[in-house]
DNA sequence: TCCATTGTTCGAATTATTTCGAACCTTTTA
DNA sequence: TAAAAGGTTCGAAATAATTCGAACAATGGA
């Protein structure tokens, strides 16, 4: 049976306040952050604005996420589940999260 | 007697979130801000953790922390006063700052 | 007035990030 | 067991950000 590739996570004490607010900075990836406030959602229904793009940029976009500690991303069947770090982010670096997403933006 | 070039700067209502996290995203340009918690300072007084870089590179990152709105950078005589827009920033932003701030983060 | 101080700006080189197709890997379903 | 679904990875090309020297500008003091 094997299964899909445990992709690697940077654990709690390791997540980078620069780090995080990078794979924040880009309105693609703060988009996807904002649609996993509801709990997890696997990668199929996770949308980005332009519908169009290739699944490795797609990837790409998770990746930045996933190495950031911002997002968990686990082997779910065939597909990919994919959750905010919310505890994680919030042990480390109180209300920022909070701050992030409930921001209101125009322009992301 | 003319003055020192009026740099431009966003206005409040044209802060964006990402262009904010991307300019708090780099190691240097936080520790910039971090200096300036405290009340505005000369450029000359805002330390660089490599003190050796030429003041052109200085310049620029001061420049990106303007453009984003996260700092207003004024004439005062031959220098140049540096300031932390909190104000701007918790309107735009609630909270934002303040877990950007107090974030300790050994890794910057 | 001359000149040192304190910067900004420009352009070019370097470096980092993003994008995307192609190849590949699991899992599920036919 | 073959093939489709859903993703990851790799490598190369395009784009963006950073770095830094040189040239420039305004201020303040001698």
């Amino acid at each position: 049976m094997s299964s899909s590739p445990d992709l690697p996570h940077p654990e709690r004490s390791e997540l980078s306040l620069t780090t995080v607010l990078f794979a924040l900075s880009d309105p693609e990836r703060l988009a996807i952050a904002r649609q996993l406030v509801d709990g997890p959602l696997d990668m199929a229904e996770c949308h980005l604005s332009n519908p169009n793009v290739p699944k490795s940029t797609k990837s790409h976009l998770m990746k930045v996420l996933r190495t950031s500690g911002v997002v968990r991303n686990e082997a779910n069947g065939r597909a990919r589940r994919l959750s905010l770090r919310r505890e994680d982010l919030d042990a480390r670096f109180p209300g920022l999260l909070d701050a992030v997403l409930s921001a209101e933006d125009p322009k992301a």
